[in-house]
DNA sequence: TATGAATGAGAGTTCATTCAT
DNA sequence: TATGAATGAACTCTCATTCAT
């Protein structure tokens, strides 16, 4: 089958390929919608064929995203508050994380931008509601920044050690290390 | 002194101070010279009287920011590598911080553009620079991760804790704790 | 019978229904295949089976119309060019306008539009024949301007009333008595 | 002094006269900025440095016409309602008609597009007041069709009679003379 | 009797930038 | 120390239309 019978049926998700490594590497306002349809070698107009706006995109990017973590969130939900429960929260985080990591890479880097989509509200109030199951009732400030410490480390994390030799793997799991630290530390047994 | 007599003069330092918000604020590609000149009551042409180019105004606006880095850093190299200095060379960092946050938030917000930016590989060196001050010879991976975790909270700090309600002075209090923290647990006496 | 039904092998004649409604409601050029598709709850591709080109959508609608008003034309031919013929031609004419009310709508009001399509031309010379029955032999200016203008406030009339409280019908009527005596004032017996 | 030297300060009013003149022609959405802009040999860049959007273009355009008539509406509000005050305001609007004649064309011709141009509204107020002015209390209808009728005949009269031969200052008197015919036979003293 | 997928052309609009004055 | 006028390139987006299935 050729290149022609591939493309068959599955454009859309090329866009999104396509549109999260560009959006990724340059920002999303630096990326043109002409330039994701080069890549394809199909027109701007098939873009609009498959999403409504270039915002849509992202969008759809993220709905992929936010499946597992709300899912996560759930869990956490149904546990006892317990430091055990926290640890296992960031550690399943970390995986969510790695599975997602352009996209991670794409919302770190694109912080402003975020802002201004309609995705990122949406984003922000799941990552308050995941801190506060991390956090301790009435916490201190110092335990708050303890734990969106974690968080955002582990955020950041993936793409700044990138320049760092060294297995991926083994990357992930120092940063997990680091972050179930500073959440342990911030966990108080009432 | 009249608003015309403030203007006398120090056209560039306005300039520098609302493209700093805008940019702050919308992001850089969001921010538009026309924007900046209309919020200042000049017209375009007269920005380019101050400044070659856009990324001119940003090069500009991280001039101010660098002496004080560079200082640190000349600082640092100066003094032994006990863990007192490395304590020193955050909480000196923290209030480098604190004295340009719009600057910071604009950097953590728009990394893409960063990067895009002749400014940003100069960033980038700063920052190794100083996470090597900071890390013991040969570090391990954790070691890394709990130095760059320190350094990258410090910076995303100040903007997420914005929420928070508190004194903005007891946060940067809070969070150099952490980064303290993190950077002591990396340090190893030899 | 069900919508599913109704549906059956009249799709073209819903089609003509939803284009003329939006044509007058939005104009020609405003209205776009997509919305007329949308509305109908088919794809775009399925107008294309039924009409070659969105022009053709148009032309469609006027050949409902074109025939009674020629049949008119074709019985004013016959007549003697008495008073009586005349007065009798436009509460004809007006009937025939109120039949296709929405029609005449979008042609009032998309006369550019009309200019370019095919079928412009050929409704002008319905217009200019139709006027040439009404008119004297050599009329003057004057007779041609009450003329035309009958003729014209019937064709604008009907809309710009819509405003106006009343009975549909008796605007209709009073529309056509104002018609009525300007044509017996141009009217001039030999 | 060459043509680049002509063009020197009147782009703005270039620019109106040639886009009411293309407006007029082929209609407002037909009308394209490239070909305005091409016609008068500057970018389309150029339009927008003189005009915010397409639609003040046209908004522009209709601000000399307005004017006259507020002035003719403001001055009908100080008579007295006579027959006499009613003839006049007709003359008088004749008058304003033919010297915005390509004006009035374009609003005839693109009335579906006028609706909705934010001009649109405020221009059928303006009618509406006029109508009023010409109107006996409590008018019949057949009264209201032919104060309408007459107005409308004026718009439209002098592009109709465009294709009949004779002196255009001839055919206004005669389609003045109508229209007056119809607010005399419309008028009722009490 | 339709649809899914795509195209080519073009629309209106905005941007950073230039330069004579 | 600025402005007025303009440009060229790019942008997002929409449209009428086509065609294999």
């Amino acid at each position: 089958m050729g290149s022609s019978k591939q493309r068959r049926g599955n454009t859309r998700q090329r866009i999104q390929d396509v549109a999260l490594e560009l959006f990724a590497e340059q920002g999303y306002e630096k990326t043109s919608l002409r330039e994701i349809a080069e890549q394809l070698d199909v027109t701007k107009a098939a873009l609009y064929y498959h999403f409504k706006t270039k915002e849509d995109i992202v969008v759809s990017l993220f709905e992929d995203l936010t499946k597992p973590i709300d899912e996560l969130i759930e869990w956490g939900r149904e546990q006892p508050s317990t430091l055990d429960t926290k640890q296992q929260l960031i550690e399943r985080y970390s995986l969510a994380l790695a599975g997602a990591a352009p996209l991670f890479r794409f919302m770190q880097e694109n912080q402003a931008t975020m802002r201004e989509l309609s995705i990122g509200e949406m984003f922000k109030d799941r990552m308050t509601t995941l801190l506060d199951q991390l956090l301790p009732p009435d916490a201190t400030m110092t335990e708050r920044v303890r734990c969106f410490s974690a968080i955002f480390s582990m955020h950041a994390g993936l793409f700044v050690l990138k320049d760092v030799e060294g297995d991926p793997e083994e990357k992930r799991k120092a940063i997990l290390e680091v972050a179930t630290d500073l959440i342990t530390q911030a966990h108080r047994a009432d």
